[in-house]
DNA sequence: GGCGCTCTCGGTTAACTGAC
DNA sequence: GTCAGTTAACCGAGAGCGCC
């Protein structure tokens, strides 16, 4: 039986108590199949040794993943591998009182009271077996590891986890693999990349992706990790397209400020400016052409008045813009007199406007745009000196 | 996993409309 | 006819996605 994260149906480790019960009872040498009905609750129809033994093995190496979670002071959770009849079978007997007789007093010289206590200073007095004694070491350390596993059951993840200590081996092997070494670096790709992100991890497919952003997305390690993985990783693209509002949560802006217009977030001073030019582009929204050339073009220009300016919307000149627009190109760092660098104003081309990497611009304007952008901009300003607004 | 078609996006340009 | 404002279409690139 492969317990891999294909046959298991979860890609996180589900170790329970009664899996720790069962693992306790074999290393005390309680027989598989007394261990399956009591701990496992499996059928009679499952108590074939070798499905008993799948369980033992599944159990073993979730242990050994929830052992990275304590570091280095689990470092004997390998004890745990050790076979205990091997142990066992190592130790010494001490020779009964009739195998003493035969060898001490085989013409029966000795009373019964005599040969005891003849018996009883040689036991003393033999040397102690050190193999035994070892094993015995080994096994109480056992159940030490196995004790101090109870407590990590209940620990709750945080970002600085290994996926190792969480995920089932080979998928934490891949995503290290992928150099996704921890759960917190892991959220952080996922909603980067979006649903798509299993893309740069070799040998994960969607199935397990999205069983793994569901798990990271679940209200208790959500919690635990005090982030979680966006709505846009959960869903496929068009699936997501449905409820795309939800976009709009997730906009982060990066640290110059510059954010789409959506999720922008002005000083208190020029939050009304905000809210009145998106008033404005709802008017054109039957007209998504319009509409999405409009968006762009105000939206640049709320984030130049509110980030380079500072001022509202009311009192900057049109000058000031085209000033801006005639300096912006990607290598400009000497001819600009502005607060935020030009390579932080111009990003990738294509880059989506709900991922980090998105900026207002992708270069430098031609002449045509810069004319196009400035006239939509005087309409917008003209627009919102009326009275009405 | 590879391939190829489709979709989406930002930038750009051209066409359309109405006022003068 | 000219101009400003508005709208639609095109382009190129990358991502999405289905099929094999």
């Amino acid at each position: 039986m492969s317990r891999n994260w294909r046959s298991a149906g979860t890609v996180a480790i589900g170790l329970g108590k009664r899996q720790l019960a069962f693992l306790r009872g074999y290393l005390d040498g309680l027989p598989l199949p007394v261990l399956g009905r009591r701990y496992l609750s499996v059928g009679d129809s499952d108590l074939d040794l070798r499905v008993l033994k799948a369980h033992l093995k599944s159990i073993r190496q979730q242990v050994m993943v929830i052992g990275e979670r304590g570091g280095r002071e689990f470092k004997d959770a390998r004890l745990l591998l050790l076979d205990p009849d091997k142990l066992r079978s190592t130790a010494t007997q001490p020779m009964s009182l009739e195998e003493f007789r035969q060898e001490r007093d085989p013409y029966e010289m000795y009373s019964e009271s005599e040969l005891l206590e003849i018996y009883q200073e040689a036991l003393a007095d033999a040397p102690p077996d050190r193999r035994a004694q070892r094993n015995e070491r080994i096994r109480r350390r056992q159940v030490a590891v196995l004790s101090q596993f109870e407590h990590l059951l209940h620990a709750d993840p945080s970002p600085k986890d290994g996926v190792a200590g969480w995920l089932e081996p080979s998928l934490a092997s891949r995503l290290i693999a992928a150099e996704i070494p921890t759960l917190g670096k892991l959220v952080a790709v996922i909603n980067e990349q979006g649903y798509w992100w299993f893309k740069l991890v070799p040998g994960v497919g969607e199935k397990v992706a999205r069983s793994l952003a569901t798990w990271l997305a679940s209200p208790y390690i959500a919690t635990s990790l005090k982030t979680t993985v966006g709505p846009h990783a959960l869903k496929r693209h068009k699936e997501h397209k449905k409820s795309r509002h939800c976009d709009l949560d997730r906009l982060r802006a990066p640290s110059s400020g510059i954010a789409p217009i959506e999720a922008f977030v002005p000083p208190a001073r020029f939050a009304a400016d905000r809210e009145a030019v998106l008033a404005w582009l709802d008017g054109y929204k039957a007209k998504p052409s319009t509409y999405r050339a409009y968006r762009k073009e105000a939206e640049r220009l709320v984030l130049f008045a509110a980030l380079e300016l500072r001022k509202p919307l009311a009192s900057i000149y049109i000058e000031q813009y085209r000033d801006f627009l005639d300096r912006l190109a990607p290598g400009n760092t000497e001819d600009w007199p502005y607060r935020i660098a030009a390579a932080d104003w111009i990003g990738e081309p294509k880059a989506k406007r709900w991922t980090d990497r998105w900026r207002p611009f992708t270069g430098a304007l031609s002449d045509k745009s810069r004319k196009l952008a400035l006239d939509v901009c005087r309409t917008l300003l003209a627009q919102l000196a009326q009275p009405s607004h």
